[in-house]
DNA sequence: TGACGGATACCGACCGGTTGGTATGGTTTG
DNA sequence: CAAACCATACCAACCGGTCGGTATCCGTCA
């Protein structure tokens, strides 16, 4: 059985050829602003090869979405810092390497999902969806450790969710703002964000069971 | 002098017609989604009208960015919360202005210079600057005050600049994830996440001089 | 084994509506 | 009157989407 299946390096279907360029592409101008021509030209595949694989372009905005939303997911799932012992390290840890992730000029490090979501959250409820999954998800992921770093310190007003929410909030906002810089300050001050979280969570978790208000 | 000068209620010139239309709907479908002759129907106005004030749709984006920055920084610097005495009671004046101001679906309350920094930070460098001047205006009107709330703490990790700006990415992020909320959830949770900013700036202005790091 | 067939993947010329932009003429205002 | 202001008709380019056609793989059956 399983005849000679033979070798398929990089074979890159046009179709993940399309979705990686649609990323880039996305990340460095915005959706509606990307053509469906640029978009071929930028994976090497021809306006026919995008209409056999998308019925149109909102469809392969979807697709993108849903492409960005497995690959970030799959990534943070399998990094390194869940392996932490303390919940609050482990929270800290997935912060951390936010940071280290952040590098280069903005379109290198910005979030698809988040740029097509403020584009299209009024034209396209069907992308909006689809983004608004991925940053969910992000989030989701956070959950737990938040609520087990909190708990011990008896804390009650910041909810773990809306703390998680909050995460990808700043995360978010550090890629807006750092579009407003030159190229070479855009990373800095992104990291220096993500840093004024890090010292929030750190504040939050080493306090005392005072509760806050 | 000054003959009669007649009721001009709502003369409203085109141009300004014009440019609160742009505001409404960038803010609701992003710049490069919204057209020419939509622009010229939500403000009465024919195309005319348009290009005899505006040279092109992009030289339109930058005024709609200058009216934006000008109108945003006329109000927060009238607010009444600069009579507060204490530095650090004026900056979370400023936050809690910004948490009384967010109410509605997320195109009543976000912000026009970060929907078209986002969308023309690459395709327009003369837009990105205008939005870019707008953002940067917000920070620096915070940053003596900020400063001034920092220094008798002994703080010096956390720049009174770098704070302003964090304080500024932390709005841009609510209004963008806000997007990804059904319309009713949307204002709640961005309010929640400048709460958390909010909490943070406590922290850090009640803190003892022990400095962090 | 090789001829047939159908399904999948892909190509690229073409189309029709939309869009930013213009030309021109009329109206208001100082 | 002249200049600023605005309306209408029009245009050329672009862009999403269509369509007929080709290439290649794979299972089937003689």
């Amino acid at each position: 059985m399983i005849p000679n299946r033979p070798f398929r390096l990089r074979p890159a279907s046009a179709r993940d050829k399309l979705l990686e360029a649609a990323v880039r592409l996305v990340r460095a101008q915005g959706f509606s602003a990307t053509g469906v021509e640029q978009l071929c030209a930028e994976a090497g595949v021809t306006k026919g090869a995008f209409f056999h694989h998308f019925a149109s372009k909102e469809q392969l905005g979807i697709a993108a979405a849903q492409y960005w939303s497995t690959s970030t997911s799959e990534f943070f799932a399998s990094a390194p810092f869940h392996h932490e012992a303390e919940p609050a390290a482990r929270v800290l840890g997935y912060i951390d390497l936010r940071i280290a992730l952040i590098s280069g000029p903005a379109e290198s490090f910005s979030c698809v999902a988040g740029t097509m979501l403020q584009e299209s959250f009024a034209s396209s409820p069907a992308i909006r969806d689809a983004c608004a999954a991925s940053i969910d998800a992000n989030a989701r992921a956070l959950e737990n450790d938040i609520a087990a770093a909190l708990a011990p310190r008896g804390l009650v007003e910041p909810a773990a969710a809306s703390l998680a929410r909050h995460i990808q909030t700043v995360i978010q906002g550090a890629f807006v703002t750092a579009k407003a810089l030159p190229p070479e300050a855009a990373a800095p001050a992104a990291r220096e964000s993500l840093g004024h979280l890090r010292r929030y969570l750190e504040l939050l978790f080493t306090k005392e069971s005072a509760d806050a208000r």
